[in-house]
DNA sequence: ATTATCTATAGATCTATAGATAATGC
DNA sequence: ATTATCTATAGATCTATAGATAATGC
């Protein structure tokens, strides 16, 4: 009977009230991750209150604060494990000159969009917000700026690249058209989620390299597998 | 010195207080609708009250409510103001069989791309919140659908369209990319305010076609001019 | 009389802090 | 002693309504 899914009270700390529901077993940081996450996507951000995500997590409104400075923290928090994992796989891809640029984009386009797209919310709607303005979110921006940066640096490095040589703005402007289509995406997966996300990343990765003129996408390679943001219990 | 820019307050009702803005001439529904939409894309919908936007517009809070019955209100216009012109656009397109399809795709992208980041505003944002899904907002998604489903049969008809005819699904994948692009521009727009529009929605229609597959997109015809979401005064 | 505006405010929040409490760990 | 949580609440909103007021129009 011992060792089943709820493991006994062995917690330090004063119990939580019993009318919330019970320890997941998933620690309470991460819980109010993955509430903030649902909250945000489908009711909006400024829409959410503290209350909510603490309750839906668990906790009453105030042990929230026990973890986090409030609801931007818990924001910042979100977005950058979104735009992490592609930012790590945008460096080993510039790193890897062994492989056509072509591929190496298509690769980091897919997996943007997996990351995007791939979990059970639109984290990518949560880019868009007005509020990301502000300096709390700077370092998210200079991630977005960065990974931006690789992209566009594949795309320099492509035949179209090397065609555009001399027009700096010519190549600025295919690489916001396809940056934009891949953040542009989770608008599509939104209006018709039911979609197979693995084809459909497939299929914007074609899409992002026919906007940038690349006419042959490569045939898709290997996946490697990266850390994504947080999931919600099962 | 009569009939200048001021012209003297020959206005019924009670007069404004003076620590507000002074008339600016347009009528305070339009007022009110402008500052919605600078605010409403600026600061975000749900963090913008209603005094804010009152305010803005020159008159105390209380007093919107004599024009909208509330933000919910306001937004709907607005959503619905900028729909409405592609709309009409895509009827007469899909009526005029005499040009080739993919004429007639450009067309309303680089239109379409010109209503959405064309503006003082990026209205386009707004259509992401997911306050939208409220019943409130019904009819301007179905605006939306229908404006999706006049891409769906312009693409229907060009060339690439053929090509996918038994293949429903294909079709409306390619369906959905473009017109997730279209959206998605505001994105890029906002990356980069600066870049003049025209250009760009022109080279965002060029990707469109290219994203659907058709290889030679058209050269530019004359383009009809229509009426758009409100502007604020000069 | 009609209209557009105002002032004032009740009621309903929501955030963030202060301080109490109920566990475990030593 | 330390920790995680709780309860309670002050202060600051924000929305929507009620009712007064100051113009024009007849």
């Amino acid at each position: 009977m011992s060792g089943g899914t709820d493991e006994g009270p062995r917690r330090v700390g004063r119990p939580r009230a019993d009318q919330l529901r019970p320890y997941s077993g998933r620690p309470p940081r991460e819980e109010l991750l993955c509430a903030a996450a649902e909250l945000f996507t489908v009711r909006g951000y400024a829409a959410t209150t503290t209350r909510a995500v603490a309750e839906r997590a668990g906790l009453r409104q105030a042990t929230m604060y026990h973890y986090f400075g409030g609801k931007e923290e818990l924001l910042a928090e979100l977005l950058e494990s979104t735009v992490t994992p592609s930012l790590v796989l945008s460096r080993r891809l510039l790193a890897d000159d062994g492989r056509p640029a072509a591929h190496r984009l298509w690769e980091l386009c897919r997996s943007d969009v997996l990351l995007l797209c791939g979990g059970p919310y639109d984290l990518g709607a949560l880019y868009l917000l007005p509020e990301l303005r502000g300096p709390r979110f700077t370092p998210f921006r200079r991630m977005r700026e960065e990974l931006r940066d690789a992209y566009r640096a594949l795309l320099r490095a492509t035949s179209v690249g090397a065609e555009l040589a001399g027009d700096s703005a010519g190549l600025t402007l295919r690489n916001d058209l396809v940056f934009g289509l891949i953040e542009g995406v989770m608008l599509i997966h939104r209006s018709d989620p039911g979609r197979p996300v693995a084809a459909f990343a497939e299929a914007a990765a074609d899409a992002a390299l026919r906007i940038a003129g690349v006419t042959r996408p490569p045939a898709p390679g290997p996946v490697p597998s990266l850390p994504g943001p947080p999931r919600p219990a099962g």
